[in-house]
DNA sequence: GGGGTTGCTGACAACAACGTCAATATATGC
DNA sequence: GCATATATTGACGTTGTTGTCAGCAACCCC
């Protein structure tokens, strides 16, 4: 009776697919320090050299997964800050999200990886927010009184750094502050925020 | 002839101190990933077991690592916020500049460590913070229109994690945005966030 | 100067991680 | 069906890292 072990056979995509997810898992819990190929591979169901096969080695893995957090990253900014009629506070909330389930984690990880952020940056996103959302302002402004392009650039950089430390320092923060690490803090520090910049829009 | 080798001998202070200030120049450099008891001695010119012998385990040098960068980040804040009489932007600087030389990629590694934020938290550091902040804006305040706390609070946190999240990807977001990732950016957003607070506090 | 304390080291042990390789199972094309 | 391609795996090799241990050397105290 050979046992003739059932075997699962997935197409290269989605094998690349479930090792990267597996993998983001166990980042977003215990942080980058511990991935492990065969950790990863037992949390997947797979065996490790699998990961090998599909990805060279474990390098090639890192660089696929912090290629996919800037992708991601990119995908999901793009429409916070694009679309037109939704509220200030509303575009926050998505800004914010955007950074859960350890997307900030990963992305902190890639600055350790690659301080000078030579190897992997995020093409022109933040050119492109810059675009959609100075033109936004140039149209809202009234008439003669065209916002400054640098004002809008000074402007999405803000919100990027806060949003982007406020995931991985911000609760550590409050509760040295004294205050509650809830959602309702959070929520509130982003409706003063959202306030100190229509505040500051309609000057 | 037996070769009589020069061994020099530290009190456990500087021995300490000898290995805690290499260890956090080579996470400076080159991240909390390679971080080898080994390459630590090598860099130090001792050898790698006197780590151990000095701080258990490894994960004892790590906890010693982490809190002294809590420690490091309280001891520049507080004379940052405190002094009363320094223009905002001054001020601006200081923080910023308290996150240079790895700080904060190392209080990053200690986020992605300890995610939760049980383990270490910077004490009450951004309660004193905030109680300093507040006195001085309630002083320089017209009578009768004393700023509410709550804002004070927000804006301490708002300062604390643009400044750590710019130390992070603030480089690669200016590249990102088309614009030169230098010391003059960098300048002009600390200027234009000053700037931004000021117009908020005189409302 | 003798003895004790302890900072310090070299060599070794134990273990874990990545990576290789031959073999196997599964799908696809003919 | 049969052959080919390749996704998948178990076992193994190699390398590197943490940790242990016995012994050495510097400083202190009497």
């Amino acid at each position: 009776m050979p046992a003739s072990v059932k075997r699962l056979r997935r197409t290269p995509e989605e094998a690349r697919r479930l090792i990267l997810d597996t993998a983001q898992e166990l980042i977003a819990r215990s942080g980058p320090e511990g991935l492990r190929l065969q950790e990863i591979a037992a949390a997947a169901g797979i065996s490790h050299p699998l990961i090998l096969h599909h990805f060279g080695s474990r390098e090639g893995l890192v660089r696929a997964l912090v290629q996919q957090a800037v992708d991601e990253l990119r995908d999901k900014l793009i429409p916070a800050m694009g679309s037109a009629e939704s509220s200030l506070e509303q575009e926050f909330d998505q800004v914010f999200d955007a950074y859960r389930d350890g997307l900030a984690q990963r992305l902190a990880w890639l600055a350790t990886i690659d301080p000078t952020g030579e190897a992997i940056s995020p093409a022109a996103v933040m050119r492109d927010i810059a675009d959609s959302l100075h033109a936004r302002r140039a149209a809202a402004a009234p008439a003669g009184d065209a916002p400054d392009r640098a004002d809008t650039e000074m402007l999405v950089h803000l919100i990027a750094v806060a949003a982007f430390g406020d995931a991985i320092v911000g609760r550590r923060l409050w509760r040295s502050a004294g205050l509650p690490a809830t959602d309702d803090t959070d929520g509130r520090f982003r409706g003063w925020l959202a306030a100190l910049i229509r505040e500051h829009s309609l000057r």
